[in-house]
DNA sequence: TTGTATGCGTTATCAA
DNA sequence: TTGATAACGCATACAA
């Protein structure tokens, strides 16, 4: 069996207090008394158990993530970014997968694994107003990617509206006028495919363009398949549009392949841009051009917040970052660029998003 | 605070050890006392401490998954696959990134971590012969993606040589002689790009064709932007293929692009195949010839092996299950299927690879 | 069928 | 600076 605390007390002839105060790196000890404990634990291969100490402390050094799927790569890559950066804070990260499924993100947020975690980095699809009670959960969370919630917990979210706006406009300064969308959820009004469909529509009322429901496409999870199934259905319809704007890469993507499916050119026939900025995108053919969201800013800033919260300086006002976003140009709107790695363009002053959210009180 | 058993007990009138069995789905308890028990749980809103249960049954539920990078697609989508199959054992993910850095891979292994899971899933990059001992943990261990361990660990793996060779085939079927290949890594005599290596080499030899080291690109992990620089680097030597053979998806996607950027034409001028068969290579433009390994069955024979040894019955042989590969046709490797979705071949039953393997004994 | 009592390995309280 | 000892919340022999 495993050594204990115990054994490596006995064979260094102190008690577990002196052991664990060693392991713990309290400071006041005799520096022969520390040598010897550190010998015997050398010689008996001990390790901590972290369960026990759990149980003693109430905390675990874990955090949760909670995100769709780790097969959409937005979430793949944030998840990597997290990871990453709860390694710094000493945490481990515990990954749970709701599928965007409304039942599921709930179960995340009161569940039995939340006894494992310290906090929670939550990310949802399908909660929306009239939700935010289900927020109130008795444990430190970090609210990502939305700005639908005036529950009392942290947010980390980027400027939805606002770069879903410029996404527009940077087509429309291509000259393109039958700028379609892709990734719309019908009768949401929170949530970032609510927010940025707001972005498009109000872009194209700015250009004097009046929002045309035939070039919104529907697209529940923002994969590439559900994106081209939009897309072949923007086309059948005869939607004809000479851009696209994806509400995230993969859907962009897909969107692209459709086109392509179909002999349009991307971008001389069709100009496409996405969201997210993901590594696909600087790959692919045409590469694509998308806004940057600043994805690592924004998982760090999430584990920041969660570990202030779980260690020490727990309460406080509630807290909302938003992130810069920029557009990186690449092949997909610029055929000059069309091999080409997107080219970063100015980072945006984060503008929170100012959308009338309905309250429910 | 949260209620514990005893406050689900007082208040039930009953003792700690009704609510354990009540909780824990003992049957043979009174239907009476088992509504007294439920309708307290219910009141209190009581949910078991798993941290306590852990400590004292020894067993967290919880199972590691250590793999280099979520951002390498393939390990995001084998860890969906993985998270999926663990829920449907009702276990839990930890997930762990060593980046394939060797220390990192080790430290995995014996980390404080270990003391949370109950075993492990294991995909190491740069653990190699004489490292056999390192895997004699005290846990259960799987092993995935490699053939290179003779240990005392179950392995899932997938006919790394077999499919190799079988995808060099493929690109000389179509009349290529110059074929590259992209994630060599030097020196290196077991592993996924040892064997792969392997497999491509006695392909072009049984075709008659000397393997030439100047159509090998070195490529350490296997990202698209590492396939890229490979495949730059032998175009910038004149290697001058006429095929590339990529060792995962990611670096044959990397390899296209760079291809691409230098105006040749993929495929008429230069056709490439990968490995993986992840979702993007269905829509990158061209869709991407590719080899299937198998991903959602090696997930969940994985978890299935590791369930068993931490369930019950623990003890029993290594087991090795090498999963089933076929390839999938993309426009990658055929001008008539540019756009078209990877189309299956035969599912090749799985012949383990038989590459030698120095033993260090 | 249910209750009592003990211990899992740690940290924390106090005293020495 | 260190030691003895009591929790933390649960599962489980063993008893009833």
């Amino acid at each position: 069996m495993a050594a204990t605390m115990q054994d490596v007390a006995r064979l260094a002839g102190v008690s577990v207090k002196t052991v664990s105060n060693v392991v713990n790196g309290y400071p006041h000890i005799r520096p022969g008394t520390r040598d010897r404990v550190l010998a015997a634990i050398e010689e008996l291969g001990y390790q901590l158990n972290l369960t026990a100490r759990n149980l003693r402390t109430g905390r675990t050094g874990i955090i949760g993530l909670a995100v769709p799927e780790l097969s959409l790569p937005y979430f793949a890559e944030l998840a990597d970014s997290v990871i990453d950066a709860a390694e710094e804070c000493g945490l481990t990260v515990l990954i749970e997968q709701h599928g965007g499924r409304r039942e599921r993100e709930i179960e995340v947020l009161t569940g039995a694994r939340r006894h494992l975690t310290d906090g929670l980095i939550y990310s949802p699809l399908g909660l929306g107003p009239g939700d935010e009670h289900l927020l109130d959960v008795g444990y430190p969370l970090v609210l990502l990617g939305e700005r639908i919630f005036h529950g009392p917990v942290d947010h980390v979210t980027m400027a939805n509206v606002d770069a879903a706006a410029a996404a527009t406009r940077h087509l429309l300064a291509l000259g393109r006028r039958r700028i379609a969308v892709v990734g719309v959820h019908p009768g949401e009004v929170v949530g970032s495919a609510a927010l940025r469909l707001a972005g498009y529509r109000a872009a194209l009322e700015e250009a004097g363009i009046a929002p045309d429901p035939a070039l919104e496409g529907e697209a529940g999870l923002w994969h590439r398949a559900t994106g081209a199934a939009a897309m072949a259905r923007l086309l059948d319809d005869g939607a004809a549009p000479d851009a696209v704007f994806g509400m995230n890469d993969a859907l962009a993507l897909g969107a692209m392949h459709e086109l392509q499916v179909r002999g349009l050119r991307v971008p001389e026939d069709v100009a496409v841009i996405g969201f997210d900025a993901i590594d696909e995108g600087r790959y692919s053919n045409p590469t694509l051009t998308t806004v940057d969201p600043g994805r690592e800013v924004i998982a760090e800033t999430a584990v920041r917040l969660l570990h202030e919260r779980t260690s020490g300086a727990g309460a406080g006002e509630p807290q909302r970052v938003v992130a810069a976003y920029r557009i990186d140009v690449g092949g997909s709107t610029d055929p000059s660029r069309r091999t080409a790695s997107p080219e970063p363009g100015e980072t945006t002053t984060p503008v929170p998003d100012d959308v009338e959210v309905p309250s429910t009180r």
